[in-house]
DNA sequence: GTATGTGCAAACTTTTTGCACTTCG
DNA sequence: CGAAGTGCAAAAAGTTTGCACATAC
């Protein structure tokens, strides 16, 4: 995704492009491996020294609001943000405690031929996702 | 998990049983709905109006480090905490924000056959953990 | 021009910490 | 008794908020 491609995305979604728009998505982009609100703040700053953590915050829910990235979570620590927005899963890494993108769709067509002969009662499934803990071999970058 | 038993997996941690160990596990027992340290706290009130916060967040701590409970994180808030420690999943309800156990022996082997034929390179998987988001058709309780 | 977005600083929430005191074993 | 655990209050960490000012369209 490049800077017209983000200049796009927002629009499409009514929003009005302003420069902390542009550089917090392509932070979360270029940083690609789920950076926290912190590190986006950190790699933004290096060119734009003056941008407010309160704006990053503001900025960081409405793209999420309006569905150009995603919150994530681990169970240790803060928000984490990704530009991913196709159905993947994460893989975790116990020890570094990165998370990294894992899309596999017979994965995907196994679980949702499962779940459509075995229904949960009481409960609507709407999507799924894999929490896949672990380790990594080869440390990729 | 009765009090007794508590009591027995404490003992066999190593760890030593004070009332508000005593307490702040059966608080997450009897909530059973992954409540988070706010709730445990308020709950725990009702009876020792005088545990500290403080306390509260250390003895949790030390239960998810011995094994005896552990962490969840939602992507919209806060830590919860969980006293089930078989392997199971998550329903988590889109509107309620609730989090409900799911435990599906079938599935687990389905998923273990599925890794056990393709592996993800450079990753050694220790253990994978569905999300399952979705609704709630009648709220259970 | 005006609605929308940003900067700033203060406040808020949740969690952590240090240290004296207490208690379990 | 001694190691382990607790209470308290202060501080850290992360996030949110209000409002005046600035900017996209």
């Amino acid at each position: 995704m490049n800077l017209t491609e983000i200049r796009n995305s927002l629009i499409s979604k009514g929003l009005r492009v302003t420069p902390q728009r542009l550089s917090i998505f392509e932070a979360i982009i270029k940083l690609h491996d789920h950076p926290s609100a912190d590190e986006i703040i950190a790699f933004i700053r290096q060119d734009q020294p003056n941008i407010a953590t309160g704006t990053v915050y503001k900025v960081l829910d409405s793209l999420v609001e309006n569905g150009l990235i995603s919150k994530v979570k681990t169970d240790k620590d803060l928000m984490r943000y990704d530009a991913l927005m196709v159905n993947h899963h994460h893989l975790y890494c116990v020890d570094s405690d990165k998370i990294h993108d894992y899309i596999d769709e017979e994965l995907d067509a196994l679980i949702a031929g499962y779940f459509a002969k075995k229904e949960i009662s009481g409960f609507k499934i709407e999507d799924i996702r894999l929490q896949i803990n672990g380790k990594f071999i080869n440390e990729p970058s």
